[in-house]
DNA sequence: GGGTTGTGCAACCAATGGGTTGTGATTCCC
DNA sequence: GGGAATCACAACCCATTGGTTGCACAACCC
């Protein structure tokens, strides 16, 4: 189910990086050559390369050899682990939220010791 | 809605390291002091002041002045903003999957020219 | 006022990241 | 076989990052 650690790693600091993320963009469109993908970029093919590979890495990519150029396909899937994990921490923020919600409120309403905050 | 360009890296970046994800789901139990959030950390508190303040400057976290600590606590907004792109790609993706799966269904039924793949 | 506590700032350092140029390996075209 | 195209690898450069130590400052305790 949810990632390990140092996938999620991996995962988001390919993510942390605009040229990745319009690479992923387009690959949205369908898989791409390295040469397509490079061209609406102002830096060279190489520069790119590097790139695809972190998203590899990531598994955010897949990579097909066919004959000599190697088509870019997404991998839907990875983004999936990260979303779980995006959920999960929503969700427990919102939470984390309405009680302070009605902790505010109950403060409010009567008493207001017994916070009940942090306690390691 | 969306967030920038921009402030998705600095979110993204703020994520990619496990000190500061570990940090984040410590904060969902609650708001904390740098120190308490330091102690379970081999590292000394600058290094975790130094974090902190890239998840305040990716707004993940805010924090208030409270006599002479400096509790920090969650900003759930800030997470929805991610989501939100996460969850639009993961809809293109699926999309994308899934016209895929069509492309291969059909090709295996009749005939299999006209991709219409790629094209920029 | 003086010591302790909680925190931030600055300087430094090693490692990583994002980019370049240069080059080499495949595969296609003729 | 020879040239052009597509791509990856290596060496290098500079800026950023993640960590350290050392200090300064502000607020509490006595």
């Amino acid at each position: 189910m949810t990632v390990a650690e140092d996938e999620l790693t991996l995962v988001f600091s390919a993510l942390a990086d605009p040229t990745r993320r319009a690479i992923l963009e387009r690959l949205a469109l369908g898989e791409a050559t390295v040469n397509q993908l490079a061209e609406p970029f102002a830096m060279t093919q190489q520069a790119i390369s590097k790139h695809l590979k972190v998203l590899e890495r990531a598994r955010l990519i897949s990579r097909t050899r066919t004959a000599q150029s190697r088509p870019c396909v997404l991998d839907a899937e990875r983004l999936d682990a990260v979303a779980g994990w995006i959920e999960r921490h929503r969700r427990i923020w919102a939470d984390r939220h309405d009680r302070l919600g009605q902790h505010l409120a109950a403060l409010g309403a009567t008493r207001h010791d017994d916070e009940g905050e942090v306690a390691p």
